[in-house]
DNA sequence: TCGCAGGTAGAAC
DNA sequence: GTTCTACCTGCG
């Protein structure tokens, strides 16, 4: 079945958004559980011409699949807008054949993308995918090899590191304890994921989110432990779909001071104000694109 | 072996 | 309000 939008999947995919970790590559597809209705559904998709071509497995209907899909890979945005946007702007004009096809790639949930953003602070792709990866192989639910993201309840009941897990549970010999946070490789992130969970069962509702406006969600996400500016915007961006913000780290800012600045260095919250002054609704789009075109067109080595 | 890279929290200015 | 430093881990 084909959803006739189109898409770079696998540019889509590898490019690192801290939304979920890349789905697993086969041949020539890629295949994840995702929850829809509450229900797991594997989904398989692939490239077909400039399309998405998919399949699926889980009881749900043809149309809440395709639904899940266009979310996921915010099939309904309007690439050819966008690129008329890009090429109107001069410093923005090239973006679009660096990265044509490139989409956001939206959580499966707004739990999983918080704690996914938390753990991509001050971190490297390799070793976040490798976290997320585990907390989900050791907390969330197998459907056939494919793990869901741990739920709530089940993330805070997780044990913070080898001596908690040690003390607390019935293992011998603290070299076993390997069913804790920071056997993850989550490091100094883990009493912040703990206390995410304690914030959202006890005071903090994430379904309020959507009904708010981007500076009040913000405001809002910005109380979670371990949450700054660029992860909140992350986890406004990538889990909740706010298009508005404007993740800002140190790379956002190198490449919006060369583009913009003449190279002068601007302060990262004043990157993120600029960006989102200026873009508006595409700011996310553009941070986006910004990001995949320094990569590959080589300024990224430059800026080094 | 050690220095470096990467955002946030908390303290100091 | 802005700037400094510690935090954890993998990599070169």
């Amino acid at each position: 079945m084909i959803i006739e939008s189109p898409i770079d999947l696998e540019l889509t995919q590898i490019s690192g958004q801290t939304s979920q970790p890349p789905w697993k590559q086969f041949d020539n597809s890629f295949r994840d559980v995702l929850t829809v209705n509450d229900k797991p559904v594997i989904f398989e998709v692939k490239q077909s011409g400039e399309f998405l071509d998919f399949d699926f497995k889980g009881d749900i209907s043809q149309k809440e699949a395709i639904s899940k899909l266009k979310y996921v890979y915010d099939l309904d945005f309007d690439l050819d807008r966008f690129y008329k946007y890009l090429s109107n702007h001069a410093e923005l004009a090239e973006m679009s054949e660096f990265c044509n096809g490139l989409r956001l790639f939206l959580a499966d949930n707004p739990f999983e993308c918080v704690i996914s953003s938390i753990c991509s602070a001050n971190n490297s792709i390799k070793r976040w995918t490798k976290s997320i990866s585990d907390i989900k192989e050791k907390w969330g639910n197998n459907h056939e090899g494919f793990y869901t993201f741990p739920d709530i309840p089940t993330l805070q009941d997780a044990f913070l590191d080898d001596e908690e897990e040690f003390e607390l549970s019935d293992i011998d010999d603290i070299c076993n304890c390997k069913n804790n946070l920071k056997s993850c490789g989550v490091g100094y992130r883990a009493p912040y994921m703990r206390k995410a969970c304690e914030l959202f069962t006890l005071e903090m509702d994430l379904s309020e989110i959507p009904k708010m406006s981007y500076d009040e969600a913000f405001e809002t996400i910005l109380k979670v432990p371990g949450v700054g500016p660029k992860v909140a915007d992350c986890i406004l961006l990538y889990g909740f779909n706010f298009k508005e913000a404007f993740p800002s780290d140190v790379w956002i800012k190198r490449i919006v001071s060369y583009l913009y600045f003449d190279g002068k260095d601007i302060s990262v919250p004043k990157v993120r104000e600029f960006g989102m002054e200026e873009f508006g609704d595409n700011a996310g789009y553009v941070q986006l694109y910004m990001f995949h075109y320094a990569r590959k067109s080589g300024l990224m080595a430059k800026l080094k």
